[in-house]
DNA sequence: TAGTGGTCTAGACCACGAC
DNA sequence: TCGTGGTCTAGACCACTAG
């Protein structure tokens, strides 16, 4: 990026603004951003030349550029400089992605997709344990307070860059002395096990919400400032209508878009 | 919130970590607020508090508030004071919320969900015109390049705070000379008058993502520093396939749980 | 080693809110 | 008026990256 004169902005506040002059800066990196000047993956200025430039301290161009760190747009590097931040690629959650007929091609969801768009995934962190559900997850479960559950959990990485962690919790009454109660649950996931054992799935409800990342979760999906995270909760009820499994998924909202079909009647 | 005593802050770094001191004072108040011994609505400590007692300057003191306000867990009210965000009552939105048994009672959805929960809701901000479609909406509902759509630009709020922004595109070729183009379009809203066209609505895509929001979108729906925002694309087809309908919606993400319905099969 | 961003200090003045 | 948070300065030292 060039830097292009703006004498309304040296020696303190522009004039004719009343805005503070960080947000200012903010606007014209932000605007520059946004029309393409500063392209994704483009260096900025670094900190010392914008100081040279608006003739400001070094804390109000830092309190410019953490502006829009928090808005997402940009990302530092220690020791290398301020970049605009690149555009993952993205993935795209389908609402007939537990469809039977993906499981029955012996793959579970998040491999069948990844396989699909190209990128190499893996599972890692993996952990099987049973514990006693908390009140929500016994509450979605229609479980007895105190009944156990066997809870799954593990990450989803593309390329080696972690995008999703999971944590399934099923009734132990079910789980327990089967397959899913080991690491791989074999050809279709867990999903294709439950139908095995008789619990034939009948619909999912699922519940998305937003927010900022927690410190744990921005380092295990190893999230930049900046970026929401969604929340999943899923429940899988068999064709009874009894539940069977909640899935809680946490999903870094760069790399998502979750599409859903919605009836007119 | 009572001070306790953590000399090991005192004097700069802890050498038992060696975490930032302004990161060591956010973990401290996280887990507070976490545990519950500053409740939601709490008042925290003044920043010349946190100064005496952490014995460090005034702005580590705000780059750890800074930290807890961009994680969504604080707001700051200026001449007031820094306090524990309350949790605003919260809204779910179904998946069957466009059935057509909803809009037969004669209210928008909108309108329909809010009565039954209790709320006053109120829409405002109302700009109907024509346009020519932009790339990404003309593709969506099929259209020529420099075809017009008739645009419906509307704000909703619940008991005076505003909770969503909602646009919609609707080909000119349907809507143009309808009630559809009017400020008001009637009874059981859009939906219900192409219905009355005979575009009978056969199903919604729904598109959900999730980011920070936009300066303009702070503004118009009041939002507060770390507070993430949904993205809604949704397009509505008739029963034979046609697009006729998208609308773009953004949603303050934490007043919102969205819920959805997805088969099995 | 030179340049970058990360943290921190010790002040200053201002704008807002409550009293 | 006084206490609060908001902005800004002009330095300092440190940690990381690159050549």
């Amino acid at each position: 990026m060039r830097l292009t004169s703006h004498k309304a902005l040296r020696r303190g506040r522009d004039p004719r603004s009343d805005k503070p002059v960080f947000r200012q800066i903010a606007d014209h990196l932000r605007e520059a951003i946004q029309n393409g000047t500063l392209a994704p993956g483009d260096k900025l200025p670094s900190e010392a030349e914008f100081v040279a430039h608006y003739e400001v301290a070094r804390m109000t161009v830092r309190s410019a550029l953490q502006q829009l760190q928090t808005e997402g747009l940009v990302l530092s590097e220690h020791g290398r400089g301020v970049f605009v931040r690149p555009r993952p690629q993205i993935r795209r959650l389908a609402s007939d992605r537990f469809a039977r007929r993906h499981r029955q091609e012996g793959k579970a969801a998040f491999l069948a997709e990844s396989a699909s768009a190209g990128a190499e995934p893996t599972v890692d962190l993996i952990h099987v344990r049973e514990e006693v559900a908390d009140a929500d997850i016994a509450r979605r479960l229609g479980l007895a307070t105190g009944e156990p559950v066997l809870v799954r959990s593990r990450r989803y990485a593309l390329n080696g860059s972690p995008v999703e962690t999971a944590t399934s919790y099923i009734p132990a009454r079910i789980a327990r002395g089967t397959r899913i109660s080991e690491d791989n649950p074999g050809p279709g996931g867990v999903y294709a096990r439950l139908e095995d054992l008789g619990h034939v799935l009948g619909h999912f409800e699922e519940e998305v919400t937003a927010r900022m990342p927690a410190p744990d979760e921005i380092e295990i999906l190893q999230l930049r400032t900046g970026i929401p995270v969604f929340c999943l909760i899923r429940t899988a009820f068999d064709v009874t209508g009894n539940p069977v499994e909640v899935c809680d998924t946490i999903l870094s909202s760069d790399v998502y878009v979750l599409t859903y079909d919605l009836p007119a009647r």
